[in-house]
DNA sequence: TGTACATCAGTGAACGCGCGTTCACTGATGTAC
DNA sequence: TGTACATCAGTGAACGCGCGTTCACTGATGTAC
C-alpha cells in the first residue's frame, strides 16, 4: 500500500499521540484540497501520513471522529483569527471592520475551509448533529454581536436593535464569501467595498461616532 | 437486483425518451432527500427507477451528465417560481418583496436542492465549471436587480445603486438561507420580519414611494 | 393476411476499483530481575 | 552488566460492500414484402 519500502517508525514510548496529529494534519489538508467531506477516507489518510489504514484505529473509533474534531479545530482556529483582528483595532468601528475583514479574508484564502465549516446544514436529512460545529458558528456569530454592540455604544452605529442587526451582517457576510466564487464572470467591485457597504447598510456604521448617542443607556 | 420479479414493459416505440425523465425525477428526488450529488449514483437511480444500472447509458453519458441536466432543471423551475410570485404583486416595491418571499420560501421547504443550486462554488478544485448552473445563478441574480430597479425607478426605494444593493440584497437572501438552517438552537425572528429589515437596509425599500425620485432618469 | 426480419428498449453477469473494518501478526523499546 | 519479558506502535492480508462501466444478450414491437 504504502510507497515507501522503509516500515515508518514506530513513535518512542508515550508519544504515541504524534500520530494522532499527523492523522488531523492529513485529514485537514484533504478538505483543503477538495473541499469535500466525502475526500477524508482512512485510506487517503493513511497514504498522505505514510502509514496503514488500521493503525488509524487506536487513535479515532471512526472516520466520522475525524472530521468533527478536524472541524471544530478550525473553527477554535477562525474565532483566533478574529479575535486577533479586533484586537488590532483603535476604534470600535474598526474593531467591526477588522474582524469582518478577517471573517472574509479567511474565506477568501480558504474557500473550502470556510464551506466545510458554514457550508453545511446541520439538522437536516444525512448530516449527524455536529455539536461542535453549532458551538463554533454560534461562537463567531456572537463575535459580531459583541463588535456591533461595541460600537453602538460609543455612537458609532445607529443600530436600535444590535442583535438583529448583527444577523443581517453576518447573512451578508456569509452570503458574499460563498456567492463570490459561484460567478467567476461577473464583475465584482473589490471586498472593501463591499464591506464598507455591507457595514454601513446593515450595520448602520457611521463615518465618525455620534456623541448624542454615546451617551449612557436609554 | 430489482425488487420486482416482472420485468420492466418496454415503453412503446418512439418513447423511449419516457425513462429518460424517470431517470431525472429520480436523480432529483435523491438530491432532495440526502442534499449530497454523490448520493445520485447509477445504481441508486436504477434501484428506484425500477432498472437495471445500464439502461441509463443510452440516455446519459454519465453520473455528472444526469447531476447537471438535474440542477439546469431546478434552476428553471427556481426562476420561474420567483417570475410568477412577482408577477402577482400590485407595486414595485410589493413585487420585490413577494420575488424575494418566494426565494427565501424554496430555500425553507426544499434546503436541501437550495444548497445543490447555491451552496457550490463552481471553480474550485474538483468541481467542474457547470455552467449551466453558473447562468442560472446568474439569472436569479438578475431578476433582483430587476426588481429592485423597478423601486428605484417609481421612488420606491432610495438606492442610488441598483446593481451594488441588490447585490448586498442577494447576499443577505443567501446567507439567511443557509444560516438559518445552522443553529437550530438559536431563537429566531420569523422570516417575514427578517425580510423586511433585509429589503429596508439592503434595498434601501421605503414605506411608500417618494415622488421626487420619480421623476424621469438623472 | 401472413411471415421474416430489423430495430428498439432494456437485461444480467462480470470486471476492477476504493472503501471501512477485522484479525492475527511483527518488531522495537523499555523494564524487572 | 545481562537477559527474559511485557508493552507499545504499527503492519499486511483479507472480508464484504457499492460503485461505474463493459459486454453479449433477450424479448417485444413495428415494418417490408
Amino acid at each position: 500500500m504504502r510507497s515507501q519500502t522503509t516500515r515508518r517508525k514506530n513513535n518512542p514510548r508515550g508519544e504515541g499521540g504524534r500520530l494522532r496529529e499527523e492523522i488531523l494534519a492529513a485529514a485537514a489538508d484533504l478538505i483543503e484540497e477538495t473541499g469535500s467531506e466525502e475526500a477524508v477516507t482512512l485510506r487517503a489518510i493513511a497514504r498522505r501520513v505514510g502509514i496503514a489504514a488500521p493503525s488509524i484505529y487506536p487513535h479515532f473509533a471512526s472516520r466520522e471522529t475525524i472530521v468533527d474534531a478536524v472541524i471544530n479545530d478550525e473553527f477554535a482556529a477562525f474565532d483566533a483569527l478574529i479575535g486577533a483582528a479586533r484586537r488590532g483595532a483603535a476604534t470600535p468601528a474598526d474593531e467591526l471592520r477588522r474582524g469582518c475583514q478577517a471573517y472574509l479574508r479567511f474565506a477568501a484564502q480558504h474557500p473550502n475551509r470556510y464551506r466545510i465549516l458554514f457550508g453545511r446544514i446541520g439538522h437536516l436529512a444525512g448530516a449527524p448533529a455536529n455539536a461542535g460545529a453549532r458551538a463554533g458558528r454560534r461562537r463567531v456569530f456572537e463575535q459580531l454581536i459583541d463588535a456591533l454592540r461595541g460600537c453602538v455604544d460609543t455612537g458609532w452605529s445607529s443600530s436600535e436593535d444590535p442583535a438583529a442587526d448583527a444577523l443581517t451582517l453576518w447573512f451578508a457576510l456569509h452570503g458574499y464569501a460563498m456567492l463570490r466564487g459561484s460567478l467567476p464572470d461577473f464583475s465584482w467591485p473589490d471586498t472593501d467595498t463591499v464591506l464598507e457597504r455591507i457595514l454601513t447598510d446593515c450595520g448602520h456604521l457611521l463615518p465618525s461616532p455620534r456623541v448624542d448617542l454615546a451617551g449612557g443607556p436609554t
